[in-house]
DNA sequence: TATTGTTATACTCTATAACTATA
DNA sequence: TATAGTTATAGAGTATAACAATA
């Protein structure tokens, strides 16, 4: 289906520009693109595992744990042993943390806003509809 | 917009999966994340400048140099200096370079063939939509 | 045995700035 | 002066494999 082609591409393409701009948006603090999306998905205050921060993020394991102590040395977050399963951190956003992070949220925000300005929620959710179709059909190779 | 939101989360997410399946794919050609992207691109066979080529992947200059060092490396590409203009390049692939771009279209297609099976051509038109979006959005910045 | 997370290694990606050649 | 592309530098991202601690 080479007309329906540049799903892929267009997607990856989208992801430097975003990236690109939110890095600029946030120049100020500091961060890299792995950090600020680490931060992003943390935002919401929920502790989770390093793992799990892996799968909502797309970021692996090694990556992470580079990005975790970089965000740990800023007094970002920590890593708290989970007493229900030792051999996982449960990562948590400290004030500070909370703080940079409603930065991201709120520049991420603004962006979201500014592009789909115009556009309608049935299309945002064909958007995610297609999202949701990639991802499985990654998962399912 | 919370509800909103996601749109560039599931986004950077998205890629990263893709990423990882289309090299998982083509693992037997050895090719980098960026290195596949620039043939995805280059496979209509045109000729283009780097700088045309930055803005069809959204790479940056520095790592198109070297990703095109090996691409040119591997007897992929040649870089000829553009008559028109001899500041440019024009790239142009050889007869490898041509196959490898094929084999690498060939899983892209099949990875959105399996992904966009179920969905309608009006989700896969406002799926672009919002990417299109997004990249104003960034541009506009 | 399997899983979580880290570490080690080697290579690639990226931003920044400076540089050459050309326009 | 401005632009196309490269180079140099330093730091960050990634795959792979190995590892310790825990399940």
């Amino acid at each position: 289906m080479i007309s329906d082609s540049g799903v892929i591409l267009s997607l990856h393409r989208a992801t430097h520009h975003t990236l690109r701009a939110l890095g600029a948006a946030l120049a100020d603090l500091g961060l890299t693109s792995a950090e600020i999306n680490a931060l992003a998905n943390l935002a919401d205050r929920r502790s989770r595992s390093v793992k799990q921060l892996g799968v909502d993020t797309g970021t692996p394991p090694t990556t992470l744990t580079g990005v975790l102590d970089r965000l740990q040395g800023r007094g970002y977050l920590t890593r708290e042993l989970d007493p229900a399963d030792r051999r996982s951190f449960r990562l948590t956003l400290t004030g500070a943390g909370q703080a940079a992070a409603a930065r991201v949220r709120h520049e991420v925000a603004a962006l979201e806003e500014s592009a789909l300005r115009g556009l309608t929620a049935g299309q945002v959710a064909s958007y995610h509809a297609v999202i949701t179709a990639l991802q499985e059909a990654c998962d399912e190779h």
